[in-house]
DNA sequence: AATAGTTTTGCAAATGTTTTCATAAATGGA
DNA sequence: TCCATTTATGAAAACATTTGCAAAACTATT
């Protein structure tokens, strides 16, 4: 007696305590217009008292929309990573969404799995991170019903509506800015591109515009670096300790290019005076950071954004099919290059 | 004739296909060792051929968990929620759970609301960040059964077990260490600290343990400086523009002492010789930044995967209670810092 | 007061699973 | 070969909702 029974609050309770049925507490909450005020303000009554939460997954069984979007990034660990996602989130939160989010570790076969576990959730629409996907995700994603969009990296001719930037210009804005400016003996430094279409992306674009341009990167300046300050910065100061030393670095980020950048401090050398050192991405900091950095935005915000806007509007109106779209990439000149001085 | 019928895939077209009843193909998922192996066999041929996808929200309505934790943060926009995100989704995907994500931008209206949409998706537990929250947010989650924890920060007579560490300790801390080298001219640039008791924490103690030292800081400098890097430089600027300049700055949080330590830069100041500037996170790249950052760290990856570790298992084992975990802050004594020269 | 029309409500079927209980099939020992 | 077990399967109820349809309760009109 002394016990309460702690019965779960289900529609059926809230019904029995405002004295009328389910289907009328479902109209209440679905189609309110069609309830009678006093008998809204008894439901609201019994809602309140009881505490009741209204169950998404009884909903969701009747092909109602599960209110959810599937994020699957390759990690959050990346700033960058981390602020697309949260204006993608708050765009569609506007649009009553939540997110299921995941990373895979540029893992293809983690990838896989996250992607069913989300489809068995029934989310109503999936983002994925770049262009570049296992086959087998794409034929899953095929043989579902729902929206879905690439983001982060743009091309015309991706497998569903991309929305992000081109890579390829990115890469080749900032070898153009270099050549611009006169440098011939120019270092890469660029992560593992396994797995990471943006960065491999880039790579080739650079390396493909310094070939057209004459000018040819030995093996020894083509460094590949984990997206680690400590990393990059280990491994430019190895690099500008040589006897031959390149006149420029463009790294394949602004993360590369900060830890170039103190390298470039350890090994005593001044930017951009002795050495240039480029970025790609704008991330924060790199316009605050001494020497500023010269880099490639990418809009990271605003792909977030229209993302978000794409695909809820994909959701919303099953019938319309999502638009990719080019947030295009914009090189920002700083104080981390300057044209080479004649020897 | 042309165009087939395309019937959504569930488990009754399964059973068909399989010349099953449901039951067994249900089995078939969650009691495999049930059923005999050439049934399994043919009721696998069938999944694989109608790429059948089991819906969760059906057996959520049975009471079944739904394999979903929520996770409110305030933004993902500072790297170091986004780490700690990161390492606690890490967590929990290996013991199967997805994470809702969503964040409230300092917002404790906003949280609740995101707790309730969280709770008609019956997530299987509720992540918040810090301690501090809406008394509302509280009770929502009292009436509820499912277990919820505090990340971030740690205090025993937190209102859930709380994982994190001692914002005060952090703050002590790094005053201490000051005192220690004999700074008594001490500013502190602190964010904003409405809805965000990490940072009133931090900045208490450092306050008190500064008064205790008999050590007063003079209102103008007093900064408080939103999160970034430019703003904190700006603010820097000015504060060591003035004639009366201290001999450290204390900085809430990395970001702000990154941006300091340009801002001592730009008004031609060494670091430590002129002037000693520290920070509290140890964020990536603080080690690595000229010079390299006297900080607190937390740990934010250890704080994740503890967070995670300790609510699965209160998900799972439903009887246990979560407990709290203090994970310890730590001095990092660098280069940004260094005892107070003689006049 | 009776009728027609409109608004409000409830009944019951449907949604895609899981699970209990009962039955059918296979197995083993005599 | 028969009976008692054991193993494998199916029927049907349950889960928390939504929704089409029909009945009931109002309103307005005469």
């Amino acid at each position: 007696m002394t016990d309460i029974k702690q019965k779960q609050v289900d529609m059926m309770s809230v019904a029995k305590a405002a004295n009328v049925s389910t289907s009328t507490v479902s109209r209440y909450f679905n189609h309110p217009e069609l309830v009678k005020l006093v008998t809204r303000r008894r439901i609201e009554t019994a809602v309140r008292k009881q505490g009741y939460i209204r169950n998404r997954a009884a909903q969701t069984i009747h092909g109602i929309r599960s209110g959810t979007i599937g994020v699957i990034v390759p990690t959050l660990d990346h700033a960058i990573f981390a602020e697309v996602v949260q204006s993608f989130s708050d765009t569609v939160a506007e649009q009553g969404f939540t997110i299921l989010l995941a990373s895979h570790g540029y893992d293809q076969q983690r990838e896989y799995a996250i992607l069913r576990k989300m489809l068995e959730h029934r989310v109503d629409g999936i983002v994925l991170t770049g262009l570049d996907h296992d086959v087998a995700v794409f034929r899953l994603i095929d043989s579902q019903t729902i929206p879905s969009i690439l983001m982060w990296n743009y091309a015309d001719d991706a497998r569903y509506p991309s929305i992000g930037s081109d890579n390829n210009s990115a890469g080749a804005m900032i070898a153009e800015h270099l050549l611009s400016q006169g440098h011939r003996d120019i270092a890469c430094m660029f992560p593992p591109t396994r797995g990471n279409d943006r960065a491999q992306a880039r790579f080739s674009a650079v390396m493909e515009t310094l070939t057209d341009a004459g000018v040819s990167v030995p093996d020894h300046w083509q460094l590949t670096t984990v997206y680690s300050i400590s990393d990059s910065k280990r491994d430019t100061l190895k690099l500008l300790n040589r006897t031959d030393r390149p006149t420029a670095i463009i790294c394949g980020n602004d993360i590369l290019a900060t830890g170039a950048l103190y390298g470039a401090a350890a090994a005593g050398l001044r930017v951009p005076d002795d050495i240039s050192i480029t970025g790609i991405g704008d991330f924060k900091g790199s316009a605050e950071i001494e020497p500023a950095l010269t880099t490639v935005r990418i809009p990271a915000k605003r792909i977030g954004h229209e993302a978000g806007l794409a695909l809820s509007a994909a959701i919303i109106n099953p019938g319309s099919v999502a638009t990719g779209l080019h947030c295009k990439p914009k090189l920002i000149i700083r104080s981390s290059s300057r044209p080479l001085s004649e020897a």
